[in-house]
This record gives C-alpha cells, sequence and structure tokens, in this order.
DNA sequence: AGCAGCTACTAAAGCGGTTTTGTAGAGCTT
DNA sequence: AAGCTCTACAAAACCGCTTTAGTAGCTGCT
C-alpha cells in the first residue's frame, strides 16, 4: 500500500492540465466555478485512480495552520490524564485534526521547553492538563484545571467549592466530626484550590482541622504510595479520626491499605473519600466512594474550547473561566462511624 | 512570547548575508567550513537574538522527512496502551521525535483508515499497540502486542509460553488442580497466542480444561465488566475450580468481585492470577498476583526498534520479532487451596 | 602576465502545494 | 467589424527552507 505518493504535478501531465486548475477543482474554490462539470469529474476520477494526497507539508506551509494542537500532561500512563486525553482526541480528531503528547512529568524544565517546540512544529494551538501555566503565547492556549489568570489561556476547572461540599456534607451529615485530610503535592495545579475550598467548607460546617489531622502528599511517584505514606503520618500523629478525605483516588488507595494494616476497618473504622472517580474506584474492594470529576467531558470541552477560539483567531483571547459541576459517588468506603461517641483509635 | 516568528530571509537581511549562507552555517554543513568564525558567529548572535527557528514544514517539505511517528492504540486511557505509550515517549522525545496519538477502540474502520491518515500526514514510521496488523506499508512499522507476520513491520511481543508457564507453575505447585481461565475478546490481538500457549503448559502440566472452566470475555468495555459477567458464567456452570488465571488485571478484578459476591474468599477458596501488572494490581485488596509484562519497556524496545528502521531505511525491512520476558508477581490472590480435597462451591 | 587555487559567499533550483493574476478564444452586441 | 463579456483554463508568485552549482576577488606560482 501506498509506495511513492502521486504528486499535484504528476496528476496535471496525466490529465493534460495545469497544477493550479486541478489544485482550484479540489479545494472547491469559486474561481473554479467556471470550470465545466465534465472536467471536474475527470478530475475527481484522476484523484481516485492514482489515490492522489495533497502533501501535508506542502499545503500546511502555505496555509500556515497545521491541523495539530498539542497536549501537555504530567504523565500519560497516569489515569486522571489518559481519561482527559480521551476526550480530547474524540472532538480533535472528528474535527479534522491530530495532537501530539507529552509527559513532563512535573519537572520545570520541560514544562518550560514543551511549550517551545510545540511552538516550533506550529501547532494550531495546545492543552494543558493538570499543568501549572503562566505563558502568555502566540496560539490559543486551554488548560484542564489550570488556575492562573493569563491572558490568551482559557483555564477548564472543576467547581472546588461544590466538590468539597458534596463530600464533606455527606460525611457530616452520616455523623462524621473528626475527619482527616489528605493535601496534593506542590506541584499539583488543583491542591490550592482545593485546598482552600475545602477549610471554607470545613469552616461553614464547624468542622475543626487541627494541623494533626492534615497531612500532604509528598514525591512525584503517580502510584498509592504517597497516600500510603501521608495516612501513617495522620495514624502516627495519634488524634483520632473516624473520616479521611484523599486528594485523590489513588492516594485514597494507599490511605485504605495504610489503615488495613493497622488494623483499621474501612468503612466500619474509618470511611474513605476519593476524588476524581478514576476507572479503577469502582473497582476497589470495597467500591471506593468518591467526588467524581468529568474528565473526559472535560477534555471534550477543553477541545471544543480550543477549536472555537482557533477558528475565530484573535476574537475572544481573553483570560476564561470555564467550571465544571463534579458529583459524589456515594460507594462502599463511608458509613456512619461505628459508635455514637469517640472513634476507635490504637493506642500510641 | 514569540509574535511573529522570524524567516530566514529577515535574518538574512538584517545581517546583509543571503538565506542560503544562513542555512549551511547554521546546518553545519561541511560547504560552510570557509565561512570564518567571526561570519558564524555573526550569524549565531543573530539567530539568539530574533529567536529564530527554522519553520518545520519548510524543512520537512524539502526533507521528506516529519520526525514524527503515528502511535495507535485501542484506547489510550486504559492502563496497557498508557504504559506502552510511556515508553514509546520516553525515546522519542529524547530522540527529537514527536508523534499523534490515536485511540481507534477496536472499530475495524478507524484501524483502517489511520494508517492512512498517518501516511497522509506522513509519519516517518508507525507504532500499533494491541491492534491486530495485516498491512504492509511504505514506512516502517513495529506493532507491540501484534503476531502476524507482514513484511515490513517488527513485533515486539511476550514470551507467551513463559508467562503461561510461570503462572501455571506457580499455581499448581501451591497445589491447584481445577483452574479456571478467562480468555480474552476475540479482538484482542494477544487473545490467540496467549491462549495456545495456556492450552500447551497446562497439557503438559498434566491439567485437564474441560469447556465449563473457559470463559471468554465478551464486548469492549475496558472496565472490570467483562471479566465479571466471564467468572459469573463459570460460577453458574457449577464445575469447582480453586484458582482461576484471568485474561487480564482488569478482568481479573472483575473476576474476584464476582467471586466475593459468591461469598467465596479470594485467595482462601479461589485462588486469582491476573496478567501484566498495572499499576493498580498493587494497590488491590488484597495485592493482585499477576504475570508482568514490561509494558514501559516493550514500549521503549518499540520506539528504539522504529527509530532505527527509520534511520536506516531499506535495509531489514523484513518480518522479525522481539521477544520479551515476563515475570510472576506474587501478591495476595493466591494461596494454597483451602483444604486437601474437594473444592468449595457453592450449591447449584 | 597569465593562470590555478583558495576563500567567502551568492544565485537559483527545488520541495509540493495554494492563490492571484492573466489570457486565448468563443459568443454576443451594436 | 470592432469591442465587450464570458468561459476555461494556465502562468507565475509565494510559502520558508535546503542544497547544488557557481562566482568574484585575492594569493601565489611560473
Amino acid at each position: 500500500m501506498g509506495r511513492k505518493p502521486v504528486t499535484l504535478k504528476e496528476l496535471a501531465d496525466h490529465l493534460g492540465l495545469s497544477p493550479a486548475t486541478i489544485s482550484l477543482v479540489i479545494n472547491r474554490s469559486s474561481v473554479a466555478d467556471s470550470i465545466p462539470q465534465e472536467t471536474k469529474d475527470r478530475i475527481f476520477a484522476a484523484v481516485k485512480k492514482y489515490n492522489y494526497r495533497p502533501n501535508f507539508f506542502a499545503r500546511s506551509l502555505g496555509a500556515r495552520r497545521s491541523f495539530t494542537v498539542g497536549v501537555m500532561v504530567p504523565e500519560v500512563s497516569d489515569g486522571y490524564s489518559a481519561s482527559v486525553m480521551s476526550g480530547v482526541e474524540d472532538l480533535l480528531l472528528q474535527e479534522g485534526y491530530f495532537y501530539f503528547v507529552v509527559s513532563h512529568r512535573h519537572r520545570a524544565d520541560l514544562i518550560d521547553e514543551y511549550p517551545r517546540l510545540f511552538l516550533e512544529r506550529s501547532v494550531d494551538g495546545l492543552i494543558a492538563v493538570d499543568t501549572p501555566w503562566t505563558l502568555s503565547l502566540s496560539v490559543p492556549v486551554v488548560t484542564v484545571s489550570g488556575h492562573n489568570q493569563v491572558t490568551g489561556v482559557t483555564n477548564i476547572v472543576l467547581d472546588h467549592e461544590r466538590a468539597a461540599e458534596v463530600a464533606l456534607r455527606h460525611l457530616t451529615q452520616i455523623g462524621h466530626r473528626h475527619i482527616a485530610f489528605i493535601k496534593g503535592q506542590e506541584f499539583s495545579s488543583d491542591t490550592e484550590v482545593r485546598w482552600s475550598n475545602i477549610r471554607k467548607v470545613a469552616r461553614e460546617l464547624g468542622l475543626s482541622m487541627p494541623p494533626a489531622l492534615v497531612a500532604q502528599l509528598e514525591g512525584d511517584s503517580p502510584t498509592p504510595e504517597p497516600g500510603y505514606v501521608a495516612t501513617l503520618k495522620l495514624l502516627a500523629a495519634g488524634k483520632p479520626f473516624t473520616a479521611l478525605f484523599a486528594f485523590n483516588d489513588i492516594s485514597a488507595m494507599g490511605a485504605i491499605r495504610a489503615c488495613r494494616e493497622a488494623k483499621l476497618r474501612v468503612p466500619q473504622d474509618v470511611s474513605v473519600v476519593g476524588f476524581d472517580d478514576i476507572q479503577s474506584a469502582a473497582y476497589q474492594n470495597p467500591g471506593l466512594t468518591t467526588v467524581r470529576q468529568p474528565m473526559r467531558e472535560m477534555g471534550r470541552i477543553a477541545a471544543k474550547t480550543l477549536l472555537h477560539r482557533i477558528r475565530k483567531t484573535g476574537a475572544d483571547s481573553n483570560s476564561q473561566q470555564i467550571t465544571i459541576e463534579p458529583e459524589l459517588v456515594i460507594r462502599g468506603t463511608t458509613c456512619a462511624p461505628s459508635d455514637g461517641s469517640a472513634s476507635p483509635r490504637r493506642p500510641r
């Protein structure tokens, strides 16, 4: 299949026409209105016969459009990025765009360099997922879970206040008052906003948040390990809690493991709430209660927004925000605290 | 940052030199040997000052090289593909290549169309992950877990005989004789080979494989659902088994859930072995015993092989195979059968 | 003085399209 | 019969870079 591609000139020679004519006809230019249908048919027949495809580079060179966008994620193989990408892809391919993917793995030098490389490759726009973004580029940029206000950048963000509310309201409604928290890593673009909203909602609900009940994820491992370590710290602090709200599902899994190793049952002794609702959340044992982010949908919206902005260049190039609503998914890791009063704790 | 890009001609005008000279110097052509260092320095200084970057399309147009490869996967958001991609990316970016990703979601029309689109975009080569491949293209192709012998296609495959061996030997050594199996979906490129090797090894170990102990995954859901359904069938068949070897980790998770709902404990009543060792396997409860495929490594090797073939075009364009060794990871879902004789079964 | 051989560049041809401008010839007016 | 308007194309410029084939000017040799 597809040996040496046929060029426009070769096709023209075969047809006894000029390249210009063929190009006009193929691209349905209005200049070609005067060309009789018969000739057009001959052209299309030849195109089919010789399987002619315009050279992409030649075309892009003139048009200064690449029909390509760049997508930056922390790591392709983490569930969150992958789900968002899946949505991005849905839309882009269907609109005739392709995309490049790069994983920066939170390395500052790469976060700096990749946009440059993308620009060098003449992408028409780019999408940054869970990546701190400060650059104002010459092409449209859309972030997913980016929170900086930057000119020319549209942020697709979750409604974090609502997220904190559904999670904490659920826990308090079933009776929890002593809730531990795991904050995200410093580098995660959602950490800040998520945390401030949790504090805000906790205050409104009259929950106290002693430092001993707050731990932070450390290190850039994409595994549950950091959540496990953070939970170990919470347990070691010795301050009783009956529920734990993790930064994401992955860390919730680590937290559950840590609890179990400390002979605490989940959910009877400790209820656990995750965040994201990644695919494996439903298939944990028991199923993980979590705040769902519609990641694929966010990817789709990001792509749609980007294409929109690419097409009407110049127009709405100001910073914008699009907010997405989360949803609490109650599964098996939350229940009422085991008895009405003191929470079970292992002796320190 | 980066408004209107500077062209070579503009730079030439500024320097009072011709575009040709600058191009030669920048590309360190040997023709430029006679250019005095002073002039070269002036050029490099100007390049830096005006932040000149050669237009990628113009360059590719002449060179007929895009430094881009296409990657086809069933679905970006499934753990297997994502891990392989992660390895692919490691190598490609480091070598100055970018890659396009497309998910075909097992749709035959897309499996057919995407290679065409890739070719239209002038990719220098392509990698197909877990995708049935029959095409012989004008550019090098490398598959991961493809098993067809096609001219110009290199297959990176797991040593499936060894995989079957380590899994079944483990189970038989700890005392299992009645083992149930979950085969992969028809469309998965590994299904066939994996299965024939399992049969072979089972025969060598003297295990019988009655049809009632074999179920097949159905449907293209990337969730544990198909594994759950398959296990329901196995349980309904009523033929006792003390262990289950699933097609992959995802289906193993579904299987575990099905077992538990049937009041069978894992591993005490049913030992479960998965396949792949995806990230969440280690963090199941208990940790999943599984046959590890070094997916990221396979991705790296695929990329390395592809680049090698791209660089020495024409040479070794015959079909080849590169075999990778699996590794058994024993965690908590396997143990000796609960008692010496009959296996526990729920009454039918 | 004449010519070879360097040095330090430049001109020009491509790469494969798109797009603007041009033009030959036919048909219609007046 | 001259002039005008269409029709149906073609020529040429351009996109921005690479690369091959020169060439102007100087030096050195005989």
